[in-house]
DNA sequence: GAAGAGAGCGCC
DNA sequence: AAAGGGCGCTCTCTTC
C-alpha cells in the first residue's frame, strides 16, 4: 500500500503549486518472473514510477492491434490494411534492468481497451534509453494513433536481422550453368541455405532463444485482428508479453553479432533513426487528386477498348500475350524484325523504331502504355485511408543495396507524367529537394578518384561530357555554353551521356554502349577507353574492388552496411557489376537516410513533413507561406542535405535542386499539366 | 488451383 | 557466349 500511496502522491502534482513528493524505492523483484497485467490508471502510474527507478538497459515494447477498416484485396492475392485504422489493443512492456552480473526482465501487459490508459503512457516513452521492438514501424503507428510522441532511440531487431543477412536471399538468375540439372540443384541449395525468415519466432530460433508461442504465433496474431471487444484470454496476454520478452532477450546477442560483423555502426547511425523517419512518412501518406484519377480511368478504359478492338480486327486477340504476338507477326511475315538474339522482343523502344512497318505496331505500343497506367493501384478509390490520404508501404532494408523500396502502391515507380496526381493539402505546398547527380559524386568519393571529384565539383558533369562527345555536331556556342543553355537545346544528348556515364560505371559492355549510342562496337570501345582514361583510379578500383569482395564474401558501403555474396568461386559478370555498384548505390542511400533523419527532426518545428523519399530526392509538404515568402525552410533543407554528404566526403561539393514552382502538386520537370495532356492524348 | 518463372515497363 | 546496377507491378504461361 505504501507503494500505491507514493505513486498517487507523485502524480497529484499541481502545476501551480508543485509538491515535492518523496520518491520511495520499489522492490525490483516486484515484477520479475511474472507478467503484471495493467488495467487501471493507477496500475500504469505505478509501473511508470517503477520504470523511473530502475537502472535501465532498455525497454522492449510490443503492441497487439487490429484494424477498424476491412482490408482491401491486392492483385497479388495479398491484402492491405488501412494503417490509419489501426487500433492498439494491448501493449507489452518489458523493462530490462542492469542488475549485478545479469539483466533482469520486468514484464507488463497494458490493456489499452480500458479507459484513460493511453493518455497516461507518455512518461514511459520519454526515458533516455533504447526502445526495442521487432519491426518497430507497427509500434510507432500505434503510438501515433494514440496521440503519443515516439521515443528517440530504437533498436529494431527485425531491421538488424535484415542487415545481418543482406544479399543472402538473392539467387543469381544470370549465372551460367552447364546443364539444367546443375541449375536446379543450385536453386534448391540456395532455397534451403537461404530461407531466412525475419519474423520474431524464426529470428529468436537462430539465436537459440525460446519463443513459447513460436508454433501458434500466426493464430494468436489473427485472434487480435479478429478482436471484437471480448475479454483477452490468459493465452493472449502471455503471448503479447512473450513477444516483448524475446525481443529483449535478442537485443544483446544480436547487437554483439552485428558488432563482430562490423555492421553495428551503420545500424546505429543510419538505419535505427530511419526506422522512425520511414514510419512517419508512411503514417503521413500523400494526398491524391481523386478527380484526376477518375478522369484517367474514364479516358483510358474506352481508349483501351478501342485499341484492343483495332488490334483484334487485325488478327491479334490478346496484346498481352507474348505467344500471340509472335504468331501474329509471323503471319504478317514481320517476326524477324523483333528477333533479338534468338528471342523475340516486343519492348517499347523496339516498337517505336518499327512503327513505320505496320500500323499494328504503334497500336500495340499505345496499348501497353495505357494499360500500365490504367491498372495502377493509385487510381483505385479503395486505396484511400480513413484520413483521406494514401499510405504506400515504405520498405526498409528489404533490397540488397540498402535502398528504400515502396509498394501498394509503388509511388517510387510512378510514371513521371502521373506525378501531378500527388497534390498538397489546402494551405500547404509540395517541394522536391533532389541531389543533383549524386551517384557520380559518391562514385568519385567511394573509389577515391580525384579527377572525377574535380569534374563533379566543376558543375554539370553530363553536360561537360556531352559537349566533348558530340563536339562535331554542336555549334561553337553550344560546345562551351553553360549547362542550363545546353539542357534547353540538347536535352537528348545530355540524357545519352547520363545513361552512358552511369552505364560504364555499372559494367556496361562495349556492345551495350554501341547499341545505346547507335554507333559501332569499335567506336564504343574507343569511347569507353577515352572515358576511363580520364579516371585511372576509378578504372583500377573497378577492377580490384570486386576481387577483394570475392575474397571476403561481401562488399560494403562507407557506413559499413554489407551485401553478402551467395555464390562461391570465380565471380560472374553480374556479381562483378553489383560488387562495383553496391558500395555506390548503398552509400548514396545511407547518406540520403542520414539527411532524411535530420529533415524529419527539423520539420517538426515547421509543421512540415516528408511525404516521399525517392532514392536521391525528398518530397516534402510544408505550409505554403514558408515556401512563398520565407526561404528559411527550403534553405535549411538544402543545407542539411549538403552537410550530410560533406560529413562523409568533405571533398565533394554536392548540389541540391529545390523545386517548388508548382507547390500544388508533385511534378516531373515542373510540368503540372502532364496528366491533363495524357488524358487529352498528348 | 496455387505458385513461380519470364517478359516487359515504370522509377532512381 | 553474353552484352549495365537496383527495385515493384501486371500479365501470361507452365508446373506441381
Amino acid at each position: 500500500m505504501a507503494l500505491l500511496q507514493s505513486v498517487q502522491t507523485h502524480f497529484k502534482n499541481n502545476p501551480t503549486e508543485p509538491t515535492l513528493a518523496p520518491v520511495l524505492p520499489i522492490n525490483p523483484d516486484h515484477y520479475s518472473g511474472s507478467i503484471e497485467r495493467v488495467n487501471t490508471v493507477d496500475g500504469l502510474r505505478e509501473l511508470i514510477v517503477f520504470a523511473y527507478q530502475l537502472p535501465l538497459t532498455a525497454i522492449s515494447v510490443d503492441f497487439e492491434f487490429n484494424f477498424t477498416s476491412p482490408a482491401i484485396p491486392l492483385r497479388s492475392g495479398k491484402e492491405k490494411y488501412d494503417i490509419r485504422s489501426i487500433q492498439p489493443l494491448l501493449m507489452a512492456v518489458t523493462l530490462v534492468s542492469n542488475e549485478p552480473n545479469s539483466l533482469a526482465l520486468h514484464n507488463s501487459v497494458i490493456d489499452l481497451t480500458k479507459p484513460n490508459l493511453a493518455t497516461e503512457l507518455q512518461p514511459l516513452l520519454d526515458l533516455p534509453v533504447t526502445y526495442i521492438a521487432h519491426h518497430a514501424k507497427a509500434e510507432l503507428h500505434c503510438l501515433w494513433k494514440l496521440g503519443l510522441r515516439e521515443p528517440n532511440l530504437w533498436w529494431d531487431t527485425c531491421i538488424a536481422e535484415r542487415a545481418r543477412y543482406l544479399g543472402k536471399h538473392v539467387f543469381d538468375t544470370k549465372r551460367h550453368f552447364d546443364c539444367l540439372s546443375d541449375e536446379i540443384e543450385a536453386r534448391n541449395t540456395h532455397k534451403e541455405d537461404n530461407r531466412i525468415r525475419y519474423g520474431l519466432a524464426a529470428t529468436t530460433e537462430r539465436y537459440g532463444i525460446e519463443h513459447q508461442f513460436s508454433q501458434s504465433k500466426a493464430d494468436l496474431q489473427q485472434s487480435f485482428l479478429n478482436y471484437r471487444g471480448d475479454d483477452f484470454s490468459q493465452n493472449q496476454i502471455e503471448y503479447t508479453a512473450e513477444d516483448a520478452i524475446v525481443a529483449a532477450k535478442l537485443y544483446l546477442p544480436q547487437y554483439q553479432q552485428l558488432l563482430m560483423q562490423g555492421v553495428a555502426n551503420h545500424l546505429i547511425t543510419v538505419e535505427m533513426p530511419w526506422v522512425i523517419t520511414n514510419a512517419a512518412m508512411e503514417w503521413h501518406g500523400v494526398v491524391v487528386d481523386r478527380e484526376k484519377c477518375n478522369s484517367i480511368l474514364n479516358a483510358s478504359t474506352p481508349k483501351l477498348k478501342l485499341l484492343s478492338e483495332q488490334l483484334a480486327g487485325m488478327g491479334l486477340e490478346n496484346p498481352n500475350s507474348h505467344q500471340q504476338k509472335e504468331v501474329f507477326f509471323q503471319q504478317l511475315g514481320l517476326l524477324d524484325h523483333f528477333n533479338k538474339g534468338g528471342q523475340y522482343s516486343f519492348k517499347l523502344q523496339l516498337l517505336k523504331d518499327l512503327a513505320h512497318i505496320h500500323p499494328a505496331i504503334e497500336l500495340l505500343a499505345e496499348f501497353n502504355k495505357v494499360q500500365a497506367i490504367e491498372r495502377d493501384l493509385l487510381l483505385k478509390p479503395a486505396i484511400v485511408g480513413e484520413d483521406g490520404r494514401v499510405h504506400p508501404e515504405h520498405k526498409q532494408l528489404e533490397v540488397v543495396t540498402g535502398r528504400q523500396s515502396c509498394a501498394n502502391p509503388n509511388l517510387l515507380g510512378l510514371p513521371g507524367v502521373m506525378r501531378p496526381l500527388i497534390i498538397s493539402l489546402k494551405g500547404y505546398g509540395i517541394c522536391e529537394a533532389d541531389y543533383a547527380q549524386v551517384e557520380i559524386a559518391i562514385t568519385a568519393a567511394v573509389y577515391g578518384d580525384a579527377n572525377l571529384v574535380e569534374k563533379f565539383n566543376q558543375g554539370d558533369i553530363y553536360t561537360a561530357m556531352a559537349q566533348e562527345f558530340f563536339a562535331p555536331s554542336l555549334s561553337e556556342e553550344h560546345r562551351t555554353c553553360n549547362s542550363d543553355t545546353f539542357k534547353q537545346h540538347h536535352k537528348d544528348k545530355r540524357d545519352i551521356m547520363k545513361q552512358c556515364t552511369l552505364g560504364i560505371i555499372y559494367g556496361l559492355s562495349a556492345f551495350g554502349l554501341a547499341s545505346r549510342l547507335k554507333i559501332s562496337e569499335f567506336a564504343a570501345k574507343q569511347q569507353m577507353a577515352q572515358f576511363l582514361a580520364m579516371f585511372p583510379t576509378l578504372e583500377r578500383m573497378m577492377d580490384t574492388a570486386p576481387q577483394e569482395g570475392a575474397i571476403r564474401g561481401y562488399v560494403s558501403t562507407s557506413t559499413g552496411l554489407q551485401r553478402q555474396r551467395v555464390g562461391k568461386g570465380g565471380l560472374t559478370r553480374n556479381e562483378r557489376n553489383w560488387m562495383v555498384n553496391m558500395p555506390v548505390q548503398g552509400t548514396a542511400a545511407a547518406i540520403f537516410k542520414v539527411a532524411g533523419n535530420r529533415l524529419y527532426q527539423l520539420y517538426k518545428a515547421y509543421d512540415a513533413r516528408l511525404i516521399l523519399a525517392v532514392h536521391d530526392a525528398f518530397i516534402f509538404e510544408a505550409p505554403l507561406e514558408l515556401m512563398d515568402t520565407v526561404a528559411e525552410l527550403t534553405e535549411l533543407t538544402e543545407q542539411i542535405m549538403i552537410q550530410a554528404v560533406q560529413e562523409y566526403y568533405p571533398q565533394i561539393k554536392p548540389r541540391v535542386d529545390l523545386n517548388y514552382s508548382h507547390p500544388e502538386c508533385w511534378t516531373k520537370d515542373s510540368d503540372a499539366e502532364s496528366v491533363e495532356r495524357w488524358i487529352a492524348g498528348r
